[in-house]
DNA sequence: GGTCAGTAACGCTTCGGCTG
DNA sequence: CAGCCGAAGCGTTACTGACC
């Protein structure tokens, strides 16, 4: 067998051709069989998904006219070589899914230090951010490059400019780190998801490849852990575009997958072939211009908020010690009908000292009796504040006992069923 | 597949309020 | 006044998940 056409070091006549449209995910695994497969046949599985995955290196195309591009860039030339660049303004009317971008240009600040439990946020403007995301040739560690850097601003009239620069070569990386480094220069803020992980330091281990001083650690807000403090218990996974189609109302459609995007730019240096790359190019811009529409909806949260997300907001600004906030958006989640902010608004009250409405909202969650850190509660308001202590005895006993009646009950028909099965 | 910010669950300490 | 309780802050540790 040639092994090396069967893996994909060389072409063969199964491969796509150039043009086809490459972001379709791979076909699903065949279904798996009633028993557990061995060893080898795992393994045969595996070979055979790999091999069904797209390939990306085909021969060349057949030299394209130079003078057209598929990718709408402009060739600017620098003291460090050309720089591919596309610039785009958005209209301020633009949309993503619900949220208008140039609400982002409003944001207020403060609130989202809050969110971001960064205090030296709240002094910042959002006029001086900068939006960033990357599109590398792989994860970091790996001697990955970002062979596109999207970014995005809004200028003096509160437009949003979306900017990216493309690495034909990995040759011309020193004029794309010198163009940041400009920007950068202009920038108070920068604004990213998962950006303080992965981008940043991305970014910065390639001035420290291309011999360039690393530029200084800016004030960051990373999308990501707001995110998830806020959306986590309602969707789960926290994936950017999880929260565009979740949380903004925005369906970008076909995409291409993160994992997916190493590949596509090989073929690319490897043929020339820049078809692959446009949908690499579209979903950087969208990554960019929706940061801008997260930060214009955690700027302003309590008319477009979902109401599990606001109990979220909710706990988060009472861990932000701000109170005030925290109860408004809890009156707000429970007008929604999300009754999980029950348990937030109490705990505010019991941070304000008022113990009163802090047992009227756990006492109406009576349902959660089972979750013990809401019985201790209970317990304690009632020994210290209604000054019953029977009551508080009974809630440190009931619960627990009602929970360990139900495990023993479960544990039992368990074990019957496990021996009806033997 | 590497990296790392953030989180949760601890234990420990300090401080202030209440009670007998 | 001593003793108890609860709240809050800090440090440690182990773990999670999102990025390409």
């Amino acid at each position: 067998m040639d092994f090396k056409r069967k893996l994909g070091f060389l072409p063969t006549p199964t491969m796509p051709p150039v043009n086809v449209p490459v972001a379709s995910p791979p076909p699903p695994p065949s279904p798996s069989p009633p028993e557990p497969p061995n060893i080898i046949e795992q393994l045969r599985a595996k070979m055979a998904e790999i091999l069904d995955r797209p390939r990306y290196h085909t021969p060349p195309a057949a030299p394209a006219d130079p003078s057209e591009t598929a990718l709408p860039f402009v060739r600017l030339e620098t003291p460090n070589g050309p720089l591919y660049r596309r610039h785009v303004i958005l209209p301020p009317s633009h949309h993503v899914g619900r949220i208008p971008v140039d609400s982002a240009y409003s944001s207020r600040t403060e609130l989202l230090a809050l969110l971001a439990l960064d205090p030296r946020l709240a002094e910042l403007r959002v006029a001086g951010a900068l939006f960033f995301d990357t599109e590398t040739t792989g994860l970091a560690g790996a001697g990955a490059i970002a062979f596109l850097l999207g970014m995005a601003w809004f200028d003096a009239d509160g437009r949003l400019n979306v900017e990216q620069l493309l690495l034909r070569s990995p040759a011309d990386e020193p004029a794309l780190l010198d163009a940041f480094t400009e920007r950068l220069a202009q920038t108070e803020l920068l604004v990213s998801y998962n950006g303080k992980t992965f981008d940043w330091p991305l970014l910065k281990t390639r001035y420290v490849m291309n011999r360039r001083a690393i530029p200084q650690d800016l004030p960051h807000l990373d999308l990501l852990h707001i995110g998830r403090r806020l959306h986590r218990a309602r969707l789960g996974a926290c994936r950017l575009k999880t929260l565009e189609s979740e949380v903004l109302g925005f369906d970008r459609g076909v995409d291409v997958a993160g994992a997916d995007v190493p590949a596509r730019y090989q073929h690319f240096l490897r043929t020339g072939d820049e078809q692959a790359l446009r949908e690499v190019v579209e979903h950087n811009a969208w990554d960019v211009v929706s940061m801008a529409a997260l930060v214009g909806l955690y700027g302003e949260p309590f008319d477009l908020m979902h109401g599990e997300d606001l109990v979220g907001f909710a706990r988060t600004m009472k861990r932000a010690g701000a109170l005030a906030v925290a109860e408004r958006a809890a009156d707000r989640a429970l007008e929604l009908g999300a009754t999980r902010a029950l348990r937030v608004r109490g705990d505010v009250h019991k941070a304000r000292g008022d113990r009163a409405r802090a047992l009227s909202d756990f006492e109406a969650l009576a349902d959660d009796l089972d979750d013990p850190a809401l019985r201790l509660e209970l317990a304690k308001l009632y020994e210290h504040f209604v000054k019953d202590p029977a009551r508080a005895l009974q809630m440190t006993e009931r619960g627990t006992s009602e929970a360990e009646l139900a495990a023993v009950k479960r544990r039992e028909r368990l074990q019957r069923k496990a021996r009806k099965t033997d």
